[in-house]
DNA sequence: TAGATTGTTAATCGATTAACAATC
DNA sequence: TAGATTGTTAATCGATTAACAATC
């Protein structure tokens, strides 16, 4: 699996929706597609399929199309479903707990190996198998579990401060639930901003304007 | 305000990240900017900021820059946050006792005026006194509290029937936190989409890759 | 072989950046 | 007035779409 050196952004964003949509194909049974046919399914066009898949290789077969097993496994090595990140919760407040006690982690590629709270109440147990840590031990623990990824479910103040211990333990990435502008400070880590409140605002927006913003996949 | 026709996307989803930062800014009491100056905050182009904004109106003035407390009311004014926008909330597992407890609605432009689930144990009960209802009684409470959008906290199966139950009881839009793909079905109503696991994949792929995919905001 | 459909190049479209005259 | 900075037009860049020769 050769993978073309500078993958633009957008193309990475559509990657887990495509791996989505062939496994759902996949379970029903199906054998083959066409990007054409593909393309109808999910409300893109055939030729974006082809362009996006050509990223990462020529998986198709001319007159055939693709074989709907081989482009799943494909992208599930492409998104390194099978090499599993070691990750940290922080905060298990509702919005945490919610993430550990869903969150289908190995099937996303990562493996949660720590949550870290301040509230004594809730230090010492488990969810799903997964010990909660008072916070004040961050050190100690990740010196031990050896993340490389953290999820932020902390307030933007607490954010802050533990953005800059984590990135001395070793952590390269960050799912950031939090109003704390990561990147601004460290441009040295990876960070996927996820902005429950901005998709509300965005909502709004679009529900009271008279015009077309439908859509957005 | 004269809102340009077609805003695109793009612009729509940077507002509310202009509405934060002017927010801070205002709060810490600094009075004027440049588009200059914020786009060094920002980690955007002074042009891109001053195209944005142009998309809704000249609200800056040539030689001073911009008016923080004008130029966030502004915004605020286009993101609609004075008119509250009546939502529903659909399932009280932990993820939506997330939002229910932590989102302020208020100030994103919302009011929420009802939560459904189908587990009995949850039914009747408040969450910051907003009323969990039995799901099956949707259609009569929703005719009594008259929503026009709805989040959506369910797995995916119960997100595409209860999406067909809520498009003829009037609503709109939709947060969408499901894997349920509601605009390849309903081409009629807003969608925004977290996907929270989609999130993980990618920020998974970039960690994995040696290249530069920093950043996103 | 003939039909289908890919991989890939070229054309188009849209978004971002640069430049600068207008003007506070 | 002179300096600063906007609003806006033009240039650039990147992403999407279209077209088609290659080929299964």
């Amino acid at each position: 699996m050769t993978i073309k050196h500078n993958v633009s952004d957008s193309v990475i964003r559509r990657l887990p929706r495509y791996y989505r949509f062939l496994g759902e194909l996949l379970d029903s049974g199906v054998e083959r597609i066409s990007s054409k046919e593909l393309s109808l399914r999910m409300g893109l066009t055939a030729s974006q399929i082809r362009q996006d898949l050509n990223c990462f290789g020529g998986f198709g077969q001319q007159g055939y199309g693709y074989n709907i097993a081989e482009l799943h496994s494909e992208i599930e090595g492409i998104l390194g479903i099978n090499n599993k990140i070691n990750v940290v919760l922080i905060g298990a407040g509702n919005l945490g707990l919610a993430i550990a006690s869903y969150m289908n982690f190995k099937q996303r590629g990562f493996k949660l190996v720590g949550i870290f709270e301040k509230d004594p109440q809730k230090v010492g147990k488990k969810i799903r198998d997964v010990q909660i840590y008072d916070i004040c031990d961050l050190e100690k623990i990740c010196d031990k579990l050896s993340p490389t990824a953290a999820v932020l479910c902390v307030p933007k103040d607490v954010a802050k401060s533990v953005v800059s211990d984590l990135i001395p333990l070793g952590i390269k990435g960050f799912l950031n639930f939090s109003h704390y502008d990561i990147s601004l400070e460290h441009s040295d880590v990876y960070v996927e901003n996820v902005h429950i409140s901005d998709s509300f605002m965005t909502l709004g927006f679009k529900l009271r304007q008279p015009d077309n913003h439908k859509e957005d996949l």
